[in-house]
DNA sequence: CTGTTAGCGCATTCAA
DNA sequence: TTGAATGCGCTAACAG
């Protein structure tokens, strides 16, 4: 009997009993909720210590309604490309909602179907990570838990994003600046919402200089593996040949470097490249690659802030929360002495 | 009162209402456990089905005590540089997990702390992705919850890792090849098991091909930030300069190929190099990168398949199960007309 | 084959 | 300030 209590994981009426009070006590004391003679509350405090208790999870939420996990959500198709982009976010988003309590579970969103951690009730909000959802699934997420999306945005619908064009646009500033006057806009398919407001920056950049847009400047890809292929070929059939490229993330910015030098040209005397995302790869490529820094972590750590405000907070009306992304100076866009 | 009940969440007390049975008969039927009339099991299935039933989560793991969730935890330290390749491991592990039902709950590992959701009791197994956890904490937790180690091993405690050892060995063996007999180990700290692994795969090789190893050609350089930098300073020291370079992993090789090109050193021409783990980087940086693929897909699909076994099967004795890695020749080597 | 009963561990009324 | 009673939603003995 002794061996099994001792295995036994110890519960409020274990510790009720070795404080000789009640089990609502000990659930009041450990809750600091209403009045207590201090004393009766720090003995039992104490006790909890010694034993090392720890709140059953289920029992608790079973109780209180509250799961205090929260729900983060991919595209699984996103996976593929923007895998380390997200990962930076994940271990922030991560770290700062446990600071705050809080569980993340994670799943891969499968195109329409109710993530089962919002079905099953085992997350309090939830949080979709990049742009690869249905509208429509948000829309119905929205009426179960508090959504968040990070890296998008939707009307009426909390969000973490960048200035995607306000990015673009420096970037293609600072080519203009090293003299380009016919820059590329290079990208693996207008679909994505990101890809389209860079493509603005891009273009406002343009108009501001003075430099007219060229649409036969902007070359797609594919939604495919061998996209970055695809457009470096339509890239080289234009006629003259641009001397930049901006690039509407770094991925496509790599490919598009070791595609062109194998083609001959140097990176970035004949073509300078700018991408954007400042990945990984970024600074490991050769040249390293100048781009546009997306403040991931600040993302993370901002969404798990916002999603425990949304949870606990008063301040509930959607808010939007957009971050300014900054130029990252490497050397594919001809800058020198740089890193 | 309608409204009320068209907005709670449908219980089985609701479901049994309408099939004008008891609660426990539904759980049965929904859990198809015991015998029970077709017709009966039927009616409450579709009922179940109409209303969209889905089981609370808590109320289920407070009466079974079972939680139907798998921790992942990651060491704080790794996250910098093993990001994206534990993604991929991450992405494969929930898909997996999902199928059976199981839910991922993703925790970032600090030190000695037990993670929080196994404390309380949150999850009912455990799996640790990577080298970077105290042992001590391993044999703490056994003693909770299955614990599984993802490219990791520790006796008796039950493992999915890489055959670093041969991994490395095809790597050197590849550079001997191609005719190369001073090769040097290039690593970031000989701390790291994986690490220490791939360099005795590096001494075999150079053995069994009648080289004498020479621990001058061991380049070791320090964790922190710029140990790339570090390293190919003490490499570019090595008279005469050795004709190759095996990493211990891509980032490594990757930051060494861009600092050699720096040095006007080409690569492979002057200096070949090879990496190990096949990630992100690996294809996009040029020369591509000839290096060790590790199958980290198999990887995550294999730890959650092995979780689900400890969780529900019987074949509990710890295993220990090794995945071949698999040479992929790119340029960085000297291999010719490969991708 | 099915209903009744009794918890799971905790929070929260309501009394005392 | 504290205790007893109740219920969260579900499962599992035990009866019937």
């Amino acid at each position: 009997m002794g061996r099994i209590i001792a295995v036994m994981r110890v519960t409020i009426h274990e510790i009720a009993r070795r404080a000789g009070v009640s089990p609502s006590t000990v659930s009041r004391a450990l809750n600091g909720k209403g009045r207590m003679r201090p004393e009766t509350r720090e003995r039992i405090l104490r006790i909890a210590r010694e034993l090392n208790y720890r709140p059953n999870a289920h029992a608790r939420g079973l109780a209180t309604k509250k799961t205090h996990c929260v729900g983060v959500g991919i595209s699984e198709r996103h996976m593929p490309v923007k895998r380390s982009f997200y990962n930076v976010i994940l271990s922030s988003l991560e770290s700062t909602l446990a600071s705050y309590g809080y569980h993340l579970v994670f799943s891969v969103l499968h195109n329409e179907e109710i993530p089962r951690c919002i079905s099953e009730g085992r997350v309090d909000g939830f949080i979709i990570l990049g742009t690869d959802v249905q509208r429509s699934l948000v829309r119905t997420l929205v009426k179960r838990v508090p959504i968040l999306l990070v890296d998008n945005h939707l009307p009426g619908v909390d969000a973490i994003a960048v200035d995607n064009t306000g990015g673009a646009y420096f970037a293609v500033e600072h080519l203009i600046s090293h003299g380009h006057r016919r820059i590329a806009f290079m990208v693996e398919t207008m679909g994505d919402p990101n890809f389209e407001e860079r493509f603005l920056g891009y273009r406002k950049a343009l108009e501001d200089h003075g430099i007219s847009f060229d649409e036969r400047l902007v070359v797609e890809g594919r939604r495919e593996r061998g996209f970055v292929r695809i457009a470096v070929r339509k890239f080289l059939e234009i006629k003259p040949l641009p001397t930049a490229i901006f690039a509407a993330n770094d991925y496509t910015a790599a490919g598009a470097i070791s595609l062109l030098r194998e083609e001959g040209l140097r990176v970035p005397e004949d073509v300078a490249v700018v991408g954007f995302d400042d990945g990984e790869v970024a600074a490991y490529i050769s040249p390293p690659l100048t781009t546009v820094f997306v403040p991931r972590g600040d993302m993370g750590r901002l969404a798990a802030l916002r999603m425990v405000e949304l949870l606990e907070g008063k301040e509930k009306r959607p808010r939007s929360i957009v971050l300014a992304p900054e130029l990252v100076r490497r050397r594919s866009c001809g800058c020198r002495y740089v890193t």
